[in-house]
DNA sequence: TCTGGGGTCCTAGGACCC
DNA sequence: TCTGGGGTCCTAGGACCC
């Protein structure tokens, strides 16, 4: 006997959804770890020049900062005993896996929406779904949060709907607890003014009050006929339903990758077609590394310009076949960017895969066809496993030129194929870590290598740079090579980081 | 010292196919 | 001769979210 197995609509009647989103998470996650900091305030992002604020603590927030407001406008308005710090992204995920791992005690159905925010279905959990039961359990698991995280808290939601639930999270932060009791869902949502819905930001309100409306109630007086005037098809129908609580989206715990993309903003402008090249290149093993390490790969490659005026441009490719490679992506990526005029300079570069698939679904054979088409005039070095080919200066003259901060040794060896796409030219064998920056664990930590993972796919057999931030590169191979020296550090610009003049990086 | 970086979803128009 | 219509894929741009 089988079923067929539909999704009803089923109106909740019971708060059984929860929106737990972080206070300030990356302030106060800087706060818990330097107690000079506490009751200070805090303000993380872009320390730099064109930087933003990713979050400001609530003793910042008292001066008027706020999340994406430019840092020089953030120093301007707050005062002189505030801390301007860099991000510490491994930091707050440690901090994010603790609550997640929490949430996930309370329910198994859990969606994590950011590194700071989640949502919780309480359905299926057994759990008293009266308001009374659900409060007594949010002020649990916030107690348990704050214990769990070393003082970092988080407010909560508790609603029929996402909806409901998200507003709620954000009505009483920070530490707050909100829950909506059945049947009062209008009377919550209609005195609010209509940002506070999702998907209502700067141009959709400001069109809304043009028309005179800027509460949610205001929004229900309005036809469906006029919403999906001003706002399309989709939109107009979404704010129609919303503005009614009519919101019946369900918690998904596992969301697939659409895309995955690298983007950069320069401190100054850049003219100069040979840096933007580079830059290309780094942004796209950048992209490339973190496909291949999601298992995934793609057909489509874009890029996105911005100009020094600020306004932006992309253009995309899409290809037959889906690719992981660094450097396809990269040839693509410049072709895209020569149809691009950059001559008043460039103040930010993207480059972006998406049409992805599961890489194990790609058809091994027609890629690397394509890869053989890009690059004709090449001696292809990956049939050969003749080092001379791949001929370069000698990899000791390279390697010292820059002292390496935390060289760790790389043993050379067999193959480890598996997990190599090319299995007749075996990737190098040994292990080793290449001090990056700030934290283990993070992009710009030191970054542990292993044969066949990780490692930048070349045909030609040569070594291969992949950027990371802070001002190093690690140093990647593969190919029919022999790595001998250990893997090491290079400042960031190392005129010789040409990604794509293989013979400065081959070592044989 | 104006405006990050990683995403998602939608729309509109053109190409192309049936 | 006049001008079909639907569906799908692709590209470019924009709004929005954290």
């Amino acid at each position: 006997m089988s079923y067929r197995v539909r999704r009803l609509r089923i109106v909740r009647g019971d708060p059984s959804i929860l929106h737990v989103d972080l206070d300030a998470m990356f302030a106060a996650v800087e706060q818990r770890d330097k107690p000079s900091l506490r009751g200070k305030p805090v303000v993380v992002g872009g320390v730099a020049g064109r930087g933003v604020v990713s979050t400001a603590s609530y003793e910042a927030r008292v001066f008027g900062v706020r999340s994406a407001m430019p840092m020089a406008q953030a120093r301007r308005l707050a005062p002189w005993s505030t801390a301007y710090l860099s991000p510490r992204f491994a930091a707050y995920k440690r901090t994010s896996e603790v609550v997640m791992r929490l949430l996930g005690e309370v329910s198994p159905l859990i969606e994590q929406v950011s590194i700071d925010e989640a949502y919780v279905d309480l359905a299926a959990t057994g759990t008293d779904l009266s308001v009374d039961g659900v409060t007594a359990l949010a002020l649990e698991l916030k107690a348990r949060i704050a214990t769990a995280t070393g003082g970092v808290t988080g407010s909560i939601g508790a609603a029929s709907s996402k909806l409901l639930a998200k507003i709620g999270s954000d009505l009483n932060k920070p530490d707050g607890l909100t829950v909506v009791p059945p049947g009062e869902e209008l009377a919550f949502l209609h005195p609010l003014p209509v940002n506070r819905l999702g998907g209502v930001g700067p141009a959709t309100e400001q069109r809304l009050h043009r028309s005179g409306v800027r509460t949610i109630g205001d929004l229900a007086a309005v036809s469906l006929e006029h919403l999906i005037d001003w706002f399309g098809q989709s939109h107009g129908a979404g704010l129609f339903r919303l503005a009614r609580a009519q919101d019946d989206r369900p918690v998904i715990s596992e969301r697939e990758a659409k895309s995955v993309s690298a983007e950069e903003t320069f401190g100054i402008d850049v003219t100069d077609p040979v840096r933007l090249k580079r830059e290309l290149d780094l942004l796209s093993a950048r992209v490339a590394g973190r496909l291949r390490s999601g298992g995934l790969a793609g057909r489509t490659v874009n890029i996105k310009v911005r100009h020094g005026d600020f306004t932006t441009v992309t253009r995309a490719f899409t290809r037959d076949h889906p690719t992981d490679d660094g450097r396809l992506v990269a040839q693509l990526a410049r072709r895209l960017l020569s149809e691009v005029d950059t001559s008043g300079g460039i103040r930010l570069l993207g480059v972006g895969v998406s049409t992805l698939t599961d890489f194990a679904q790609d058809d091994l054979f027609s890629e690397t066809q394509h890869a053989a088409d890009l690059f004709p005039v090449l001696p292809v070095a990956g049939i050969s496993d003749e080092p001379a080919m791949i001929a370069a200066p000698p990899p000791a003259a390279i390697l010292s030129a820059v002292p390496a901060d935390g060289p760790a040794p790389v043993t050379s060896g067999p193959s480890s194929p598996e997990s190599s796409k090319s299995p007749e030219f075996p990737a190098p064998e040994g292990s080793g870590v290449a001090q990056t920056g700030a934290e283990p664990g993070t992009e710009d930590g030191p970054v542990a290598w292993r044969p066949g993972q990780d490692v930048l796919h070349d045909e030609m057999g040569a070594g291969w740079v992949q950027g990371s931030g802070l001002g190093r590169v690690t140093i990647r191979f593969e190919g029919p090579l022999t790595v001998r020296g250990p893997v090491r550090t290079f400042a960031v610009d190392d005129p010789r980081l040409h990604p794509t003049d293989p013979p400065s990086w081959v070592i044989s």
